[in-house]
DNA sequence: GCGACAG
DNA sequence: ATCTTGTCGC
C-alpha cells in the first residue's frame, strides 16, 4: 500500500499552522512533469454540518480512458475547524488515511482546493505534495486568493489568477457556458500541465472526473453510514 | 480600518 | 461543506 513519511506534527493552533504554512512554502517546486502521468486521483471529504466525523476518499482513474481502477473509502474524526487558508489542517490527515489504503501508487494527484493560489501559497494541494511526494494540483470551485478575467465561454478558454503579481493559477472553462473552476498547481508540476490534465479529464460536467467521482464516493459512504444497510 | 475568505 | 424541488435557459 502507499506510504509517507512524517513531515510535521498535525496538532496545533491556527496561528502555528500559519507559521508552518510559511515554512512550507520554502519546499515548494512549481515545474513541468518529468514523467508522463498514466493514473490519476481524485480525492474529496464529505461530512455533516456541525459533526466532527468526517468520510475522506480517493478514486485512481487510467487517464487514457477514464475508467476508475481503485477507489478507498475512510471514516476519521477531524478535530481542526475549517479556517479559509487552513484547510490542510482539516482534511489533510483523513486524506493521508484514505491513501494509505491505496494498493496503487497513482502517478499524479488532483485536490477539491487550491495550490499556490493561496495567500501563503500553501493551498492543500501544494501542502499535501509535499506529504506525497508526488505531483499534485488543485482544483477549486471558487476563489479563495487572487483575481482573474472572465475567460471565453467555450471549454477550454482559460484566464491566468494573478496574485501579488504572480501567476498563481487560471480560471478554466471545462465545459461550454458554465462557470470556470480554478487550477492551481501544488508540487512536482506546473500549469500548463495541470490545465492539460483537467481538460483530459472530462466526462461532460463541470468538475473534471477525479474529483467529481471521489465527490460522489465520499457522499455515499456517508449516507450509508447514517443508514446502514 | 474594511472587506474577502478553498471546503 | 451541508440542508433541498422545482425551474429557467440552452
Amino acid at each position: 500500500m502507499a506510504t509517507h513519511h512524517t513531515l510535521h506534527p498535525w496538532d496545533m493552533s491556527p496561528a502555528e499552522a500559519v507559521a508552518l504554512q510559511q515554512e512550507l512554502r520554502e519546499l515548494i517546486q512549481i515545474q513541468p512533469l518529468t514523467q508522463p502521468a498514466t493514473t490519476i486521483a481524485g480525492c474529496d471529504i464529505s461530512f455533516n454540518k456541525f459533526e466532527e466525523t468526517v468520510y475522506a476518499g480517493i478514486v485512481v482513474l487510467r487517464l487514457d480512458t477514464l475508467e476508475t481502477i481503485e477507489e478507498v473509502g475512510v471514516v476519521s474524526t477531524a478535530t481542526f475547524p475549517y479556517v479559509p487558508g487552513l484547510l490542510t489542517f482539516r482534511e489533510g490527515p483523513a486524506l493521508l488515511a484514505a491513501w494509505e489504503q491505496l494498493k496503487i501508487e497513482p502517478d499524479v494527484v488532483m485536490f477539491d482546493g487550491h495550490g499556490i493560489a493561496h495567500p501563503r501559497r500553501m493551498g492543500i494541494a501544494a501542502h499535501m505534495g509535499l506529504w506525497l511526494h508526488r505531483p499534485t494540483f488543485g482544483c477549486g470551485k471558487s476563489v479563495l486568493a487572487g483575481r482573474f478575467e472572465e475567460p471565453a465561454p467555450t471549454r477550454g478558454s482559460w484566464e491566468p489568477m494573478i496574485h501579488r503579481s504572480a501567476t498563481v493559477g487560471a480560471a478554466l472553462r471545462t465545459k461550454d457556458k458554465v462557470n470556470p473552476v480554478f487550477i492551481s498547481p501544488g508540487y512536482l508540476i506546473d500549469l500548463p500541465g495541470a490545465l492539460d490534465l483537467t481538460l483530459r479529464c472530462h466526462g461532460g460536467y463541470r468538475l473534471p472526473e477525479p474529483t467529481r467521482r471521489a465527490h460522489l464516493l465520499v457522499n455515499a459512504l456517508r449516507r450509508e453510514h447514517l443508514a446502514p444497510s
